[in-house]
DNA sequence: CTATATCAACCTGTCATACAGGTTTTAAGG
DNA sequence: CCTTAAAACCTGTATGACAGGTTGATATAG
């Protein structure tokens, strides 16, 4: 029955977006990091003095931005980074036609020059390992368009997590979603296997340049993909 | 009372979340763009038969990351491309040191260079304009760090809107939390006004830049002033 | 005394109901 | 036809209830 004292005399933007707040206050204040729990429900409802209603849809609103782990019976926790929120921001923009599919690509392009060059310079031997596999997978399946596109797909997360900066790892995986739904019309257009052989090629060429360790060889060919891969869209009419 | 039927076999990821992926399907397949009107709470609660409170916690958890605008009375409606999670996730992965100050800027560098450069093709005599006058301002502001940091701010997403694409806009947009937390530091390093006041040059001459048309010298001025920033962060102890 | 099984306490997931206070629609009255 | 008041609908929040998962304490068997 209590209202919030709302001491303040703010316009309240709501109790739920409030608890949001304290919620990742808390986390900040208390210097909590990945796996570390929460405070309970109930024990944010007395902090906060309001139902639990709203703590709930505020753990809940977290949890969908993968902020925080929520399971039954247990305590919530601190997330690790995670792509969800981002991804369904860029799909939400892509379905309500706020953006394109060009745009993105173009965005990928600049970040993936730059995840290249860097991958280049940094990677380990595994990471290096993972890249060319993935590339090889692609020519061993390329009869199989679907697992084709998840190596593909693999392929530059791979690259993205060798440039060793988690915030390119979480763009570029946010866009993979975009991808899945467009790749196919990319690939159709590539008719002859010669077509489809050669852009494969580009990715092992692409890895290659990662294995030796050549920053600009390896954003030369980066960029060479991307040219191809969005003039295939262009042909098929995507704008 | 009754249980959702769960038709498929699945391990059921919870109701909320078949909920949301209902709300955002329905936003699909509908074809609404922002500001179209969402089905209540109540319309929703009858087609996927469970309580009003999994609907309201997926509305609610939608609403967090500003896929959609609710508000008390009216129906939600589908809300236009928003940062709000972007940022939040990006904020999240900061305070529970996921990622560092450091590698945002190496991803705002390479984004921003080539926003700069866009800028300089694209821009619209207006936006042109709204760059030079965030500049001028900082300059008529520079005895006040809040103000400067604002119209830096500014500045920066005066250039990725002038890019006229909204995936940089959002991106940059979606670092300006952490860069308000790291501006000061920086600005502190730069002791004389000599030293701020060459770094609003800085601005000045990436504005005139891309009022002239010049994508490279745009390029050039933005790595430089990045560079920059990055040496005072360094100086400043930020990693 | 130790290992195991059981139970109690706590926690999240979902449902039902109630009511306050916005917003839109409808209908009545001028 | 216009104005206004009421009705219908909507979201925001609170409360209570119960199912089922999780964990740690406790009691029991070995």
């Amino acid at each position: 029955m209590q209202q919030q004292t709302d001491a303040a005399g703010e316009p309240s933007p709501g109790l739920v977006s409030t608890a949001i707040q304290a919620i990742t206050q808390h986390i900040r204040s208390e210097g909590l990091t990945p796996g570390d729990p929460l405070p309970s429900e109930a024990a944010m409802t007395r902090r906060l003095n309001v139902s639990r209603t709203v703590v709930r849809e505020a753990f809940r609103s977290l949890s969908a931005m993968r902020l925080i782990d929520m399971s039954a019976g247990r305590r919530a926790t601190v997330a690790k980074l995670d792509t969800g929120a981002m991804s369904m921001v860029i799909e939400h923009g892509i379905t309500t036609q706020q953006i394109s599919v060009h745009q993105v690509y173009d965005v990928r392009r600049t970040i993936e020059m730059r995840t290249v060059a860097l991958a280049a310079l940094r990677r380990t031997d595994a990471e290096a390992a993972a890249i060319a596999n993935s590339a090889r997978l692609m020519r061993e399946e390329f009869r199989n368009p679907e697992l084709v596109m998840e190596y593909d797909i693999a392929f530059h997360e791979a690259i993205a997590a060798a440039s060793h900066n988690p915030v390119f790892s979480l763009i570029v995986t946010a866009f993979s979603g975009v991808t899945r739904r467009t790749w196919v019309i990319g690939w159709r257009t590539r008719s002859t296997d010669e077509d489809q052989l050669k852009m494969i090629k580009g990715h092992e060429d692409i890895a290659q340049a990662i294995l030796v360790g050549d920053p600009r060889l390896a954003a030369e060919h980066m960029a060479l993909h991307f040219d191809k891969s969005v003039k295939a869209l262009l042909d098929a009419g995507i704008a």
